[in-house]
DNA sequence: TACATAAAGTGGGATATAATAGTATGCAAG
DNA sequence: CTTGCATACTATTATATCCCACTTTATGTA
């Protein structure tokens, strides 16, 4: 299960590190997609399937809302890579990607259970900072989960 | 059952002892999270596993395109680590978990049930000082909403 | 109550692994 | 044929993990 939070840089020619500890379960190749919130979404080959089809998956009676669908859909798929992560556990983010999520020295990585997303330091910051206000929220989770 | 409320230090690489009298019933390896009011919670593995499945099922309770979904599995989940009880009795904890809990020396540990939290020695003494002074009012309203 | 023994807790150093910078090579386009 | 870009390889630095040793606390026995 790909959990945590984990720091790293990304070079001039775009490449930065899968944290160690998701190589193992992301394998060699990856896809990177626009994710939602400035950030970027990296799946496994086989759960990027699953994503994809549920996203293009149309059921919504609306017109309305079959083409807010096809834009979000243009908006994601149609700008995600397949990635390679290299010997020394590398991917490439290409230029298009790295502006969408504001990537440029440090990244943070965070793995949620199935997928993984891209943050700029800072923006993920500021994104923790403002959300961590709503415990009630958080707390509301929690006890639907049975945590608490 | 986790009970008690045990006292330990935690060294400049992050290392904390589990409690002895946990270690059985937690195991070898256990998944440490942000918790909510300024601690850590630490679970079991299986516990953990059926937790994080509740919450990452892609159905409407919990799919990634609602932002509460989003928000609270990142911040709890993505900043959730594995964690192994080494030879010792202690396990590691990453710097931007004892941020969030204010961990610097000593550290309380206490059991409840059926998962642990992790408190700075001095937050969790506010934090009970604080408490105790309302334990009659407390009690009332469990009593009142037929608790016990 | 004092002592002996065992278990737990803590600190520090050695080794292995990971992260990143730098250099070389190959391919494609002009 | 040359130049530029992208990928691959290598080396150095940094970090994390493992291992060992000492200290303290607990427990049981004389």
């Amino acid at each position: 299960m790909l959990i945590g939070e984990y720091s790293h840089t990304i070079d001039e020619k775009g490449r930065t590190s899968m944290p160690s500890k998701f190589r193992k379960e992301m394998g060699a190749k990856v896809v990177i997609a626009p994710g939602i919130d400035n950030c970027l979404f990296v799946f496994t080959l086989k759960e990027w399937k699953g994503f994809a089809e549920r996203l293009s998956r149309s059921d919504s009676s609306s017109s309305v809302l079959q083409a807010d669908n096809r834009n979000f859909n243009r908006l994601i798929i149609g700008r995600a890579v397949e990635a390679e992560v290299d010997a020394a556990g590398r991917m490439l983010v290409p230029e298009h990607l790295r502006s969408h999520a504001g990537l440029s020295s440090k990244v943070t990585i965070i793995g949620i259970v199935n997928r993984v997303e891209m943050w700029d330091t800072g923006s993920w910051e500021s994104y923790r900072t403002e959300f961590s206000k709503k415990t009630d929220v958080i707390a509301d989770k929690l006890a639907s989960a049975g945590v608490i």
